[in-house]
DNA sequence: CTGTTAGCGCGTTCAC
DNA sequence: GTGAACGCGCTAACAG
């Protein structure tokens, strides 16, 4: 039989109640006393029942989920599922706040930052802009207590507890190792369109392609970089004029707006050999691959990412740990031949 | 404030043992009563806190892997998550036992299946082997009331209530399509390496890859399957032998005992182009991967399909509904460049 | 058929 | 500094 606290308050000769001062790190306890109880926490083996626990307190998580209001598929996507774990959430003891943010806009995190940060929650998560300004108020939260997580994108120089999101780097370099093999000894230039070099997630992912494909596959050239701004209208001008070049070969869509892209790839017709890959496997993006128009779509799970970010938030705020690779995100890849 | 079971037998106008019986399904409760407690239900929204009820009960879920005793790294790796879910499981009020089976013995899997279950435990879930006595053993664990998952290989004609486990003809597809992209317009001999054709997964993946390659890339031949017994030592043979074959462009290996594989590709030197694409990341076949010996692993994530299991175990035990896109095992695909 | 009562393992008042 | 008693939301005897 798993021990309990009153299998515990007899081995040390104590009551009850010494014994939840001790586990919960309370003052008033005289220095042997407290040895002498954990002495039997040890010895017996206790571990604490979380979920009586959390019954007897009528502990609830609080959680702030601060996502920009992006209007592309992705963070529709993201902002869903957040949506639908906070629907499911009072089940497991939790309430889910979102706070939605103009994109691309430090000064609007910190302000949100600083929100929940008096609304004294268990603890945030936010898709990060990469900003001394919001490692100061994500620090802040810290310092407060309050458990943190970035999501999606990271943040330089910052306590936050964890990051909830993919090695963008690693998918850059994927992406570029792809896109060499499938163009074989073919040379040609190659497009890279990029939503903005504010976000972290982004400048890792272009610097992992160049990298692979400097260094591996010195046929093709990359060319400069199209900042589209996750917008489909501003990417599919890009494109479109991308396209215009007789030697492009391939075009890797690193950021959003991928309607854009797509829009264009049509338009230009498939004619010549031309190896597309973008991020973020959506309706739109799943359906080019099944045309062709798309050669592979890297994925980040935004379900897998919010449900990780709650599982770690929650585990934080009572100081437990977690499975870690449970909590790793993986980069899918997606091709026509495995879509879900 | 949540509504709790006193708040609807004050509503429905009854004691808290009768909503006890409506909410369990117990006899004994007049059809009318019933009535106006689940009307009282469904207007206060009343969700049962799980916790407390398993509290209450001092419920604890008794579970049985039945695993298949291989010598291969991926069955290893399989064992190893469940022993480290067993190891944490008291914490979840679950008791995980293993039987270990010998691998592709029908017989002795129904054995284990029989042996399980008169231990009457919550729930079973075993890597199966496809065959009429399995399938009958499983639909008695289903008569008794004893959950049942799949792990890794899927069971045909029976009542498993699920299958954890990837999507093996869509993996087949995926190394087709792969592999013939990375050949480019290069054409020339398939070799395909499987353990058994008694499993179905190692059947769905020559299937899913024999379509893509006749449909898709007629210039690949594909020669008389290797059947390789997931064993290192008659995989490295019969590869060393299909290395003789100078038109061969590349090989797919579907199951296990990459060892061998490896180490043909390794003797037999790196010399000529050939794309070779083996399942399940290990050591090994990571370490290949960064060699360039392997050009992409396709993986099973063995910890998500084991803590799948026991999730499922436990939601079915309790009549309880999953969140299905958690519970989907995803084709991992490796390129050197995503390694974890 | 239905109600009463005593816990499950733990946290939190209050007295002592 | 320490202990006893009650309650969290639910279940399980046992009465009625």
């Amino acid at each position: 039989m798993k021990p309990t606290v009153h299998d515990i308050a007899e081995r040390a000769g104590v009551s009850l109640a010494t014994i939840d001062r001790v586990l919960n790190m309370r003052p008033g306890v005289h220095a042997a006393t407290r040895a002498r109880v954990e002495a039997a926490i040890a010895e017996l083996g206790y571990v604490r029942d979380i979920a009586a626990a959390n019954l007897a307190k009528g502990r609830n998580y609080s959680l702030v989920f601060i996502l920009p209001g992006n209007d592309n598929s992705f963070m529709a996507t993201l902002r869903a599922e957040v949506r639908a774990a906070a629907s499911r959430s009072h089940l497991e003891r939790t309430a889910i706040r979102i706070i939605e943010v103009p994109p691309f806009n430090a000064a609007a995190l910190t302000e949100a930052l600083e929100v929940a940060r008096r609304e004294k929650p268990s603890g945030v998560a936010f898709v990060a802009t990469d900003s001394q300004d919001v490692a100061e108020a994500a620090d802040r939260l810290a310092e407060d207590g309050i458990a943190t997580v970035t999501l999606v994108s990271d943040l330089s120089g910052s306590r936050r507890d964890h990051y909830a999101g993919v090695d963008n780097a690693a998918a850059g370099r994927t992406a570029a190792s792809l896109m060499g093999r499938f163009l074989s000894s073919r040379g040609g230039d190659i497009a890279v369109v990029a939503g903005s070099m504010l976000v972290r997630d982004h400048r890792e992912r272009l610097e992992g392609f160049r990298a692979v494909i400097e260094a591996e596959f010195p046929q093709l050239r990359l060319l400069p970089v199209l900042e589209g701004k996750d917008d489909p209208a501003t990417v599919e001008a890009l494109v479109a004029g991308a396209l215009g070049n007789v030697a492009l070969s391939g075009i890797y869509s690193l950021g959003a707006g991928n309607r854009g892209l797509i829009r264009a790839l049509r338009a230009a017709g498939g004619e010549r050999p031309l190896s597309v890959i973008a991020h973020e496997l959506t309706e739109n993006t799943a359906n080019a691959l099944r045309e062709g128009v798309l050669d592979a779509v890297l994925n980040q799970d935004a379900g897998h990412e919010v449900r990780s970010a709650i599982r770690v938030l929650k585990a934080r705020a009572d100081g437990q740990s977690v499975i870690a690779a449970q909590e790793r995100i993986r980069i899918d890849i997606f091709l026509r031949d495995n879509l879900p």
